[in-house]
Order: structure tokens, then C-alpha cells, then sequence
RNA sequence: GGCCCGAUGGUCAAGUGGUUAAGACACCGCCCUUUCACGGCGGAUUCACGGGUUCGAUCCCCGUUCGGGUCACCA
């Protein structure tokens, strides 16, 4: 018995969308191989020529690599067990299904997609399309019909009776009836492979040990299982995992909202947040009640034994919450300049104080995406209403406002310096000269300021992000329209 | 419809033949406060149902219901 190292693999197949689905196998995929120092293989399922999507590949490889789950074989750096994009191994299946047809386990069949189509509405009895007509013809005519130039596929021969099961490690002892079994395809008449059989003959060859994929796959793992023991191949481990369903209980799709990585990452979630909420989708770490984990410590933790059986509904409210999380602790240099990316295009007559900008969006901010609308008052002046100035918990409205900021526009155009501590200073002074409540200085202060309702920081900080210049412009226009209005 | 799988609060979930059945998100309330936010504190809501097995079932078995998956020359 030899003990083999660990292999999985994430077999996508170039559609041009990475879905969260696909996403999260790809993380179990990793997180298995490296929680037991095995090896991340990347395979490239390229084998239904019709789908096939230019720079779809791209994608694949710019989204792991995001995600930060790095591959120790595939396309792009190969490896012992090359090629590893499927469309480069026709040679392989094809030897394979021969071998299969010699022994009996396999056969050529020469019924046309749009024969079977008609033959099914004929015979409701029959539990499947496929009514096994070319089961048994003849070697003879077989390589008669193949002579003539006769298109065929090679579908596989199916036990007719006894059943099949298999261990899953997640969901434990599966059995079919291979009676339920379709003599499935293998070979498409173009001679590419199916999925169904090119995955088994790969994986064989890769020396895969840990088969992970979702479990609409259950069911016919069976198939794959009599794959194996046709060709005397090990079975591996497989490893199937729950649904991803959007809220209303199905499979996540479009309808579901932002489904794809790029559609999230657009929407203004870190790939960070993105990984570990849906390494919580269908799995946890038991005892530890953590929940914010980085790709390194899950390569650590992760176990099968976490993974559960039920479909797992991806909310949205959980993934913001993981989104702030990862910005409240994201180091301050890169938080500063996520914000002056996201800030720069709104507000580029002005100068404002991005250090102070971003010191009061780090603890306020849940997707990037919120930026633009947090920031507005940067680009607005004017107050648009005296509504603004109203605030009943500082019994505050907007002559009282006017009165307070006709007293305090003096003073804060002598103030020298321009920064948090001195108008700090200032404003508590004012406060206890003109016996206003601080409420209320603060509060018309920041209006007038802001003429915004809500700021992401308080009025000391909006000043200081606007500086002194634009400060005192502001308070003046304010007053003139307090005044007037 | 056949086959396969599943079921702990609204959601993600821990957990056990005897527990006050963790925790997180969301929600509600209160507090704090320069409004909103941020922060702090507290609250409500769960073992799908019916039979067994057992001294005792959320947990083990059977059935029911409900939910999902799958039945392609797609993966």
C-alpha cells in the first residue's frame, strides 16, 4: 500500500464567469490539498467546442489569483501529468474508450441526437431518452456502418441489474439501482470527450485522490464508479459538497443578484471577504467560533469532517458584515489609497485632506461601491433645505443655527492653524463663551459644512477634510442662505 | 414522474442519549454621542411532523411532509 500525497483539482470549464459556486470549490479544492500538504492542480475542461468563449481562460487565472489560491500544476506551469487543458488530450480519450469498447465495457452507437428525440416521445415507459438500440449490433455491422463514413458515439454499457454504491466523505453510502443508469455517452461524434468520461480518465492520470465538486454531481457518481472498475483503477475519494442556493431556496443564478466574482467585486466586496464568507458557506471550524479567518489560517483548520450535508443559502447581510470586518482591519496605507482611487475621480477641483477622509471611512465603510455617496458633501455646497439644520435631540433648528454660525464665523476666520486638535480647542471654547450646547454649535457647524445630511465624520473632521479655505466659503454661503430663504 | 440527497431560530451554524441547545449575521429595544454612522448593553425567535427503541430522545430506527438535486453528443 502506497501512501500517496494528497491531490485535488479545480476543473472549470471556460465559461467566461467565475460563480461563486465554482469559487468555493475551488477553495475546498485548495484548502483540502494544502490542510494536508498535498498538491492544487488547475485543469482546463474545454471540451464542448460550442461554449467555447474567448479569454474565458483569463478569467479563470486572474480569479484565483486574486483569491490568492495558487495552483502547483495546470496549463499555464505545468507539471508531471501535462496537458492539462482537456482539448490538448483528445489522443488519450480516445485510446481510452477504444480500450473500453475491446473489452466489452463500451460500445459505438450510430442513433442520432434527433432520433432519440423522436424515439423518446414514443416510449414514455422507458425512464430515460436513450433506448440502448445499438447495444447489441454486430462487430460486423459496426465496422460496416463505420466504413461508410456513418457518424457514432461511444456510449458506455451499463449493468442491467444488481446496483452500485460508493462512499462519499461528506455524505457517506450512496447506492443506485444500475438499472437507473444510462449507457451514457463518452465520446461526442466530433471524438471529443464528454465530461463524464474525460474527468475519470484525468483524474486517474493526474492522480487525483480527493474528487471534489457539488453535489448535483451525487447522482451519477455511480457512472463514474463503474468507470474505475472497468479500466481496474483505484476509486478516489470523493468528496461532494452541498449547494450554494440564493434566497428563495434554489440553485444561485442571475436572478439572485450579484452571483459571479467579478459581479461582486464590482459591487464593492474585497476578495478577502469574498473567500472567507464562502468558506462558510457549508463548512465550519466546530468549536472555534471565529468567523473571520485568513486564507493561511483556513489552510490550517480546514477539515472534511466540517463540510456539511445541507444546501447553504449565500446572504448578502453576512457578506457585508465580513466586507467591513476586512476593511476595519486592512492596513491604513492601502485603506488610504482605495479611497483616494475611489474619491479622486468626484472631487478633483478642490484639494480635501485624504488622511482625515480616510481615517473617518475605515470605520464607517461596508462596500467600496458606498464611497461615492459617503463622500458627496465634497461636491455639494449648498445647503439644498432648512430642514438640514433641524435636529430635535439638540433642539436645534435653522434661525437658532443661523444665530450660532453668524457667532462663530469671526472666530473660526482668525483661527491660524487649520486642524483637528485647534478647532477642537476653539469650538470648546466658544461653547463655554457664548453658552451654546455643544450640540448645537456641532451640529449647525456640520450642516452648514456638510450641506449634507449624513457625513461620514463629525463636523471638527469635516472641516478639516474640506480645509480651511473651502470651510469658511462654505459657512459664509450657508449663512447668506439662512438669511435669505 | 423515477432515482439520489437533505432538514437545529429569518440566515450561516456548534452540539449531545440526560445541556439553561454555543456563537455569528440580520432584526428589535436601550445607552453613548457633534445628527446618521461607529461603539456598548440587552431582547425575541429554533431542534419539521408522526410513530417506535430507551428510564430518558434534537441526537438512534421507520414512516410522513417539505425542500433541493438529477435524469443532454453541457459541464
Amino acid at each position: 500500500m502506497t501512501t500517496r500525497i494528497t491531490k485535488t483539482r479545480f476543473a472549470p470549464s471556460p465559461t467566461g464567469i467565475m460563480h461563486v459556486g465554482n469559487l468555493r470549490s475551488a477553495l475546498y479544492e485548495y484548502l483540502i490539498a494544502k490542510a494536508d500538504h498535498g498538491a492544487f492542480i488547475l485543469r482546463i475542461e474545454d471540451t464542448d467546442r460550442e461554449r467555447y468563449v474567448e479569454g474565458a481562460v483569463d478569467v479563470i487565472y486572474r480569479t484565483l489569483d486574486q483569491c490568492g489560491l495558487h495552483h502547483d500544476e495546470g496549463p499555464d506551469i505545468g507539471g508531471p501529468n501535462g496537458p492539462y487543458t482537456q482539448s490538448e488530450r483528445l489522443l488519450l480519450y480516445r485510446q481510452y474508450a477504444d480500450q473500453l469498447v475491446s473489452q466489452g465495457d463500451a460500445y459505438p452507437c450510430f442513433c442520432s441526437a434527433t432520433h432519440i428525440a423522436e424515439n423518446d416521445d414514443s416510449e414514455q415507459t422507458e425512464s430515460f431518452g436513450y433506448n440502448r438500440h445499438c447495444r447489441d449490433i454486430s462487430r460486423e455491422e459496426v465496422t460496416r456502418r463505420t466504413d461508410a463514413g456513418e457518424s457514432y458515439v461511444i456510449r458506455q454499457r451499463m449493468p442491467l441489474s444488481g446496483e452500485t454504491s460508493f462512499s462519499d466523505d461528506v455524505y457517506g453510502k450512496i447506492t443506485v439501482m444500475n438499472k437507473e443508469l444510462e449507457d451514457q455517452i463518452l465520446l461526442k461524434s466530433d471524438g471529443y470527450p464528454t465530461y463524464n468520461f474525460a474527468n475519470v480518465v484525468d483524474d486517474h492520470l493526474m492522480e487525483i485522490t480527493h474528487i471534489v465538486r457539488g453535489s448535483e454531481y451525487l447522482s451519477s457518481t455511480p457512472k463514474y464508479c463503474l468507470l474505475y472498475e472497468a479500466f481496474g483503477w483505484e476509486i478516489p475519494h470523493f468528496v461532494h459538497l452541498p449547494l450554494i442556493v440564493g434566497e428563495d431556496g434554489r440553485k444561485l443564478s442571475k436572478r439572485h443578484g450579484s452571483t459571479s466574482f467579478d459581479d461582486l467585486v464590482n459591487d464593492g466586496y474585497l476578495p478577502e471577504a469574498i473567500v472567507n464568507m464562502i468558506a462558510f458557506l457549508g463548512w465550519a471550524p466546530g468549536s472555534d467560533t471565529r468567523e473571520i479567518f485568513s486564507l493561511k489560517e483556513l489552510e490550517e483548520i480546514f477539515h472534511i469532517a466540517g463540510i456539511n450535508k445541507a444546501p447553504a443559502v449565500f446572504s448578502y447581510n453576512k457578506l457585508n458584515w465580513m466586507n467591513e470586518q476586512y476593511i476595519r482591519i486592512m492596513p491604513f496605507e492601502t485603506w488610504t489609497k482605495l479611497v483616494k482611487d475611489t474619491a479622486d475621480p468626484c472631487f478633483r477641483d478642490t484639494p480635501y485632506d485624504l488622511i482625515m477622509l480616510a481615517q473617518v471611512l475605515q470605520p464607517r465603510v461596508t462596500k467600496l461601491s458606498d464611497i461615492p455617496d459617503m463622500i458627496r458633501f465634497l461636491t455639494t455646497r449648498l445647503p439644498q433645505s432648512r430642514e438640514l439644520f433641524f435636529n430635535k435631540r439638540a433642539k436645534l433648528d435653522a434661525d437658532k443655527a443661523a444665530d450660532i454660525l453668524d457667532k462663530l464665523y469671526p472666530l473660526l476666520s482668525a483661527l491660524g492653524s487649520w486642524n483637528e486638535a485647534d478647532l477642537q480647542e476653539l469650538l470648546e471654547h466658544a461653547c463655554e463663551e457664548l453658552g451654546i450646547k455643544k450640540g448645537q454649535i456641532m451640529g449647525s457647524l456640520r450642516a452648514g459644512l456638510a450641506a449634507q445630511q449624513v457625513t461620514p465624520g463629525g463636523a471638527i473632521e469635516t472641516a478639516v477634510i474640506l480645509g480651511r479655505e473651502e470651510s469658511l466659503g462654505r459657512l459664509a454661503q450657508a449663512l447668506l442662505y439662512l438669511r435669505e430663504v
